[in-house]
Parts: C-alpha cells; sequence; structure tokens
DNA sequence: ATGAAAGCGCTAACAG
DNA sequence: CTGTTAGCGCTTTCAT
C-alpha cells in the first residue's frame, strides 16, 4: 500500500517546483523544461501517485461522467444496451454511472436527484418511468429544473421536458418488418400478446400493428390482442394460455401466428403452445422482438427483431456529449431503424 | 432551467445569513434558530438548490461512491449480483459506478485507474481478471499501489494483493449438491462439461467432481471431462457434440447425466442432446448452475445450482462498508452456500 | 517556462 | 447558535 493523500504538493515540493508545474506535466496544458518535467515524473511513478479527479472536476468546468438510469439490467435488453453505451463513453473519455429503477418510480425521481447533486455531465435514460404512456408531473417539474446545460436523452419521452433529446427503435419500422414478413410466409390470422399497453414501446407496437394489419388484410380481431403483465416469460405464458381459453370460449379460430411483445415473453407463448400440445411453427408461427441470446437456444430458434446495439449506445452518448459541448443543432428525436431475423419459429406456412 | 451555479454563497447572501449557516441547514450537522433555518430552506426551494457533491466530497473524509468492477453483466449472473449490490449499496447511502471488464485486461486495469482517480471509497471486483486461475502480476502490483484504506473486495482471488477480501460462493458445496442429487437420483455415469479450467469458480468445480465423484463411486474418466470456450449456449452445444463424437470413436457408453458448468451452457447442451436424437431426462439428464431466468424456460426445464443473489450482494457491499469504517476484523474469505433447485431436466432415472 | 495566488463549492474547527 | 477562517486537491490566470 502506498502512503496516502499523495498531492501535487508534495510532488512539487520533493521536484523542487512548483505545485503548477506539476499540474502542467499532469495535463500537458503547457510545455515544461525536460529536466524538470522528468523529475516530476519520476516522483509520480516513485509514489504511484494519481490525481484526485474529484479535485479536478471541482476546478475544472464538468465532470467527464454522464449519468444512466436504466429500468432493469437483468433484462438484456438493457444490459445490451448499457455495455454498449459504456463501450461508446470509455472510447470518447467518460464513464458511466449506472442506476436501476427496477420500476419504483420514488427511487427513480431519488437516482436522478443524486446524479444531478454529482454534477454529472448529463443524464441517459434507458425505459423506466421515461417508457410511460403518461408522463409522470413530478418527475418533469424535477426534469426541468434540473441545471442548465445538463442535456437529458432518453430511450423513451417526457412531455413538457425542455431540451429533452429522444433516441429511440424505430418501432413503427419492427412493426412492419414482422407484419410483412409473416404475410410474405403465408400468415393472415394473427395476434399480438404481451407487454403493457401504458409503456410507450408497447403502445407504439399495437398502434401500428392494428395499422398495418388492416392495411395487409390480416384478420385480427380484439380478441386477439392481450397486454397486461410484466416482459419476462412468466406472463407471456399466461397470456397465450389464456388466448386459448379465450378463443375456444369463443368458437373462434386458433391464430395462425404469435407476435410476442418481445422474446422473453415469445418462450413463455411457446411453452404455452406446447403444453396444448400445438407445433411451431407448424400449427401456430411465433416470432418475438429484441433478439436476445435466448431466442436462438429456445426450440424452436425465434424469428425476431433485432438492433444495433453498439450504433444504439453510440448515438446515446453522442448525442450526451454533443449537447454538452454545445454542438450545432441536434435533432429532438432519432429514430434507429430495426432489422428482422428469420429462424425457424416462423417458416412459410404450408 | 434553472440557472446554473447556484452556490451556497447566494444562498447564504441572499438569507442574509453566513454559508456556514446553509451548509448546518444542508447537512443538519449543528442546530440552527429555526426563523434562519427556513429562510434558508424557502431559498433552497425556491432555486431548486442541490448541493454539489464533489465539492463536498472534497472538504469530507471521502466519496459515497464505491467502484464496481464486473466481468460482464449482460451475462445474468453478472447482472443479478450487480442489481443486489445496487440496492444494498442504496440502502446504506452508497452509490455505485459499474464498468465491464468484458474479457479485456488491459481495459479492465484501466478501469482501476480511473475509478481509483475517482477516489472511490472501495472496489468490488466480480469476476473478470480476479477470477483468473493465475494472477497477473501487474494487476496485482496496481492494486498494491492503491492509496491505503480502499478496501478491495472480489469474488474472485488475487494472490499477492494486501487487504483484499474474498466473498465466494462455495462452488465446494454446490458441487456437493449437484454430485449428491444425480447419485440419489440414481445416475452414476456422469460427466461435466464447459467453462474454462483457468476461471477459478470451474477450476474448483472440476477439482472437487473429481473428488466427490470417487466418493460416490461414479463412473466418470477423463472423456467425460471438457472445457474450454466461454459461458454461453454456443459451445455447450458444441462440447456436447464433441462428446458424443469423442464416445463414439472411444466405443464408451454415453454418460447418464450432464452437469453443465453452467445454465447457459446447459442450454447448448439440451440442444446437441436433442439434435442427437435422445431425450431429456430419460437418457440423458442434464443439470446446470446460477438458476438463470430461462432454466425455468426451456423444455425441459432445468434443475440447476441457485445462490440468494440479494445476500450475495449485501455480503460484498458490507464487507467493503466495513472496511471502510475501520469496523473490526472482517474475515478475508466468506463463503455463501448454494441451494439446489430440482426441476424437470433430472428426474429419478426409471 | 514557471511561480504566486485565486478560486471551484463545500465542510469544519474555532472563536465568540 | 453563528460568523470567520482555513482548508480539501487541482487548474488557471497573471505576472515575471
Amino acid at each position: 500500500m502506498e502512503k496516502q493523500n499523495i498531492t501535487i504538493y508534495e510532488i512539487a515540493k520533493e521536484a523542487g517546483v512548483s505545485p503548477s508545474t506539476v499540474s502542467r506535466v499532469l495535463t500537458g496544458s503547457a510545455r515544461v523544461r525536460q529536466d524538470k518535467k522528468e523529475a516530476v515524473e519520476a516522483l509520480i511513478e516513485k509514489y504511484n501517485f494519481k490525481p484526485n479527479a474529484i479535485a479536478r472536476s471541482l476546478s475544472t468546468p464538468r465532470q467527464q461522467v454522464i449519468g444512466l438510469i436504466a429500468a432493469d439490467v437483468r433484462n438484456e435488453f438493457y444490459a445490451n444496451l448499457y455495455v454498449a453505451c459504456e463501450m461508446a463513453a470509455a472510447r470518447r473519455g467518460y464513464m458511466l454511472m449506472l442506476y436501476n429503477s427496477l420500476g419504483q418510480l420514488d427511487y427513480e425521481k431519488n437516482i436522478l436527484e443524486m446524479l444531478l447533486e454529482q454534477r454529472v455531465a448529463g443524464v441517459i435514460h434507458l425505459g423506466g418511468a421515461a417508457d410511460d404512456m403518461e408522463t409522470d408531473a413530478e418527475y418533469v417539474k424535477l426534469l426541468n429544473e434540473r441545471p442548465d446545460g445538463i442535456p437529458y436523452v432518453t430511450t423513451g419521452k417526457f412531455d413538457g421536458v425542455k431540451e429533452c433529446y429522444r433516441v429511440q427503435v424505430d418501432a413503427k419500422a419492427a412493426v412492419d418488418l414482422l407484419a410483412e414478413h409473416l404475410k410474405e410466409n403465408g400468415y393472415r390470422r394473427i395476434a399480438l400478446l404481451g407487454g403493457r399497453y401504458d409503456v410507450l414501446s408497447t403502445h407504439i407496437k399495437y398502434d401500428q400493428f392494428v395499422k398495418r394489419a388492416e392495411e395487409l388484410g390480416f384478420e385480427t380481431g380484439k380478441e386477439y390482442l392481450d397486454n397486461w403483465g410484466d416482459y419476462s416469460p412468466q406472463p407471456g405464458e399466461e397470456t397465450m394460455d389464456a388466448l386459448f381459453e379465450r378463443l375456444e370460449k369463443a368458437k373462434k379460430p386458433l391464430p395462425e401466428a404469435i407476435i410476442a411483445i418481445n422474446d422473453n415473453t415469445a418462450v413463455g407463448v411457446l411453452r404455452s403452445i406446447r403444453h396444448h400440445g400445438y407445433r411451431v411453427p407448424e400449427d401456430i408461427a411465433v416470432v418475438g422482438y429484441d433478439n436476445v441470446c435466448v431466442s436462438e437456444f429456445v426450440e424452436p430458434k425465434l424469428t425476431t427483431i433485432d438492433y444495433d446495439y453498439d450504433a444504439f449506445g453510440r448515438k446515446l452518448v453522442d448525442t450526451v456529449i454533443r449537447a454538452v459541448e454545445g454542438k450545432r443543432k441536434i435533432p429532438s428525436l432519432q429514430l434507429l431503424k430495426p432489422d428482422i431475423v428469420v429462424r425457424d419459429s416462423s417458416h412459410p406456412r404450408g
């Protein structure tokens, strides 16, 4: 262990120079005579001195730290996005400070305050309250009270927040990709299951699906749409079970294909279908969203929507940094084009 | 947006008190006359003033931030652990700063330096280089050069690091649980597959398994052990494919049960078995580790080892905090007892 | 090229 | 109870 509390002062004294000179060799902010420079560097090496980033950030415009609020990194979608952000940030010399809101609105507001007290350079908000259809007024107030110049970028939306940049997946395009893929493969009676309608991205998916279904001549009524619960396999299974029951009662035919709100939900749907004695995709096709790791390892492999997570993270981080640096106009909404990954769960209907 | 750069000084001036008084009402560190207090609070409210945590931490002993290095939060095991740590830290008034090493040793060293420059109160290291059997000498040097009093706690180990606390899953106990469960259910010829032998936890599992197998009279030779590759499904599938091939060539019988190094690996193993036309568990049983979300949704549901992630995270964080606060002796190694979750993939052999 | 001095925003020891 | 003063560790004018 090194002796603690070494500062540029001890280094300066021992090197026979002033603290400013030490600072200059540390930051390279000005030229220093070679021999002094070397002396200082030798001492830095000797004591293994590391400048105190906290002290530095006090005298310097701002922290190179970006605060990040995520709904829950245990969900692979957010984990992927987080890692992409971290890599992008590292490349630009920024650090990230992560918090998970875990669905607790109060805690989430708390996080925001802590981040602001840390004087982060900006905050990125992935899902969570930013994904609620109905914006929480108090949250918006909090956001609008934030110090000037701390940019806020989110994958969701917040009505009424000033200087808020949105970077979203183009959810409509994703719906279209899936809908057209199913149509091409001969599916016409299609159900959309899972998620919560009061979540922005889910909301968009349902609305767009209804619209597109009509255009493509799908056979889709209210009975074939169902949303509640979270985004894990369990509710997926239950929602599908309920669909079977509902259709039987109504004497309606089974759907030919299911669009699950995400891959986890799809995994639950697959299980329900299996339990009811049907095969995928022969009897019912299933597709999902997010291209999560398991989607490739369930039986059958899942057709799904993929995103360029790296590009997504990069765009998020770059937006913050550009805003911080006061760069030219930044679009308030940036959309990312999704891709479709076709696997076995939606083979041509035959 | 609020005007930026409000400090306790403007508040003080406008309230007609001294900065220290403002500080006192902020921290509650001393009594302040009621009317002054109210005046200050009103202004804090009015300007929506938030004290600068950075400045505060400069004049105060230390940051309430704990640095956390994780191998990769996209692996659910780490995501679970991370979230548990975050919750535990929040309860104790600490924040976390997360970094993912992603298998890049150089970057990982970099992270450590950045964390130290941030003067974090302590660092928690989940997997990554701390999990390597062969400790990287330079890393150890870095660790030993860290300022005095910054505790280091890890789920792995680092040979030669001073003031290093280890909090580990009791991997031997986990092996025993699985081995005994299989024995009770009538399995005797058992293979252990996946992971890398140069990773601490994997190493322990293999060694303990070999030892225990002998004690329990298992039929297990070199052909039934295989480790290389990472901890995702793909290598799991390939390893199992290779096992089939190897045993056929050697004219050895198939194993009755497979222990996969983790659930992800097990998922790949299941697929390989299915592709080869065998059933689980009728022909071959499969068990894993970690009780990751999918383990409950693959077909058949996976028997696996579960940990009390919350307790794990709490112990990690508490250890750091206790060390920071210079509390009484802290054990240098703390072991967590794992549990077994019995599901369908290892039904009694019939 | 380099030192002295001021300041970043807050806390804390010390007088009153 | 409260104001004054002195830091915390670093950067940054401003002279020299």
